[in-house]
DNA sequence: CACCTCTGCGTTGTATACATCTTTGCCCAT
DNA sequence: ATGGGCAAAGATGTATACAACGCAGAGGTG
């Protein structure tokens, strides 16, 4: 497979070793609890120890490094109490976010486009097949439920506090959809989450603040779920951007 | 007054940069929707450009400064609104540290603290006089009961995600408690807040996860009304710190 | 007069030299 | 053998030179 970061063309040197340090982290190449240091990511990346500087503290900043006490950093690793919590607060900030939507009142436009998303859902279910590549069609109009969810409340604080959460590897919205693949009960747990989306648009139209916020919250459960289903399924764990982050129970 | 940022000996040169640079936005000093350059800050603070690059990235990561599209910052503002949403933001991730902590437990010697530390508020507002310290403290056991309610979740995500709201200058627990030296009615308020601190330790002690929640979200709310009275006493914004950060409605 | 271009200046991006701090591991003393 | 200290290697912190980019203003042209 050829190295995605380098395809990168135009793109600043901290872009790029934004991603190339990030990629090598989630591909599990530079391991849970190593120790980074800039002249070796100079060697690794190709270029000077300045943006690989500005790198290491964004990818602190986003929590997938940790800063050691004498100033260098070490790739971080999860535990799966973490990795709950953090759907956790997704779900509760995604609660809020919807809860704030439905009190203000959702714009007809943006209304509109989560019918149609759902809509596009529900055609992907209706037809999918085991193999075909329903889950990729799925994962992209889940994240855009999710994204229309957020726009609608139009809280850019809202917004800032998810962003800082969805950015760790595991608390998006669409983390473990990939794994579902490897799951037989697949189907029936996309089937449940778009029978929650459903409820959720419903609320949101009828401004059910009080109703909204637990659907949303209980809807960010499902992810808790499918991480718990994949933890106990090594195929489906692989599937999973940055399993290598996850520190297992009693492991290591 | 001598200059804060310069009595601090022992920090490297990007530490004062940051600490410098918020100190004058904060001040008002750097306006709001101004534009920072580089080298506009290396003749301000002293150092080069290497520790102010990395503490405008820094800032920005933080929320004070934003990033304009041609890689340059600007002095961030916040609307009214903007600073309702963060403080709801804070209220609901409070809420679900304290729901957590209900549910799972509250280790004994944090209940102590806690119950210690309402003690202490107990004794500041018996004894308050105007013109007296007790704000100071008041504020400072105040920040000491929200880090305890906190660590009582026993979660790093919630943390990591509440640390990032309340680094706004308007989000934090005592952030308008400071300006209540200028409201009449100051003392009741926070006679209020501390009627509230008894029934969220109370909800905790019984581990009732159902009550501590909506407590804590709506203890938040105390600190949206003293940012509405302090919006309508310019004597009292001029206490808050960061109020030449706000955007107000109708000017500029 | 409007518009386009080209030039110059101001700003940020990057590499690198040097300073300082941290860690490591060896050697010596006990 | 063990502990402490010191020296050397390696790491990060900082300053700065140079490159590249972008914007504004002057000047030319239709």
């Amino acid at each position: 497979m050829a190295d995605p970061v380098a395809l990168v063309r135009d793109a600043s040197l901290t872009e790029r070793a934004v991603l190339g340090i990030r990629d090598q982290v989630l591909r599990g190449k530079l391991r849970a609890g190593e120790r980074l240091t800039e002249l070796g990511l100079v060697d690794l990346l190709g270029v000077s120890r300045t943006p690989v500087r500005a790198a290491l503290q964004k990818l602190a900043e986003e929590g997938l490094l940790e800063p050691t006490q004498s100033n260098g950093y070490l790739v971080r690793n999860f535990s799966e109490a973490e990795i709950f919590d953090a759907i956790e607060v997704r779900g509760t900030l995604e609660g809020l976010a919807a809860r704030i939507a439905a009190e203000r009142g959702v714009p007809q436009p943006i209304l509109e486009q989560l019918r149609h998303c759902l809509a596009g859902i529900d055609a992907v279910l209706a037809g999918a097949r085991p193999g075909d590549g329903h889950l990729v069609r799925y994962s992209e109009l889940n994240s855009r439920f999710h994204a229309l969810l957020l726009e609608a409340s139009g809280s850019t604080m809202v917004a800032r506090a998810l962003a800082r959460v969805v950015s760790l590897p595991f608390a998006a919205p669409d983390a473990f959809v990939s794994a579902q693949a490897k799951i037989p009960e697949s189907l029936q747990i996309l089937k449940t989450a778009q029978l929650q989306h459903h409820e959720i648009l419903g609320a949101l139209e009828a401004r059910s603040s009080a109703r909204v916020e637990p659907l949303v919250r209980e809807h960010a459960r499902i992810a808790r779920k499918n991480l718990e289903l994949a933890l106990r399924n090594s195929d489906a764990l692989e599937q999973v951007v940055g399993a290598p982050l996850i520190r297992r129970r009693g492991r290591s």
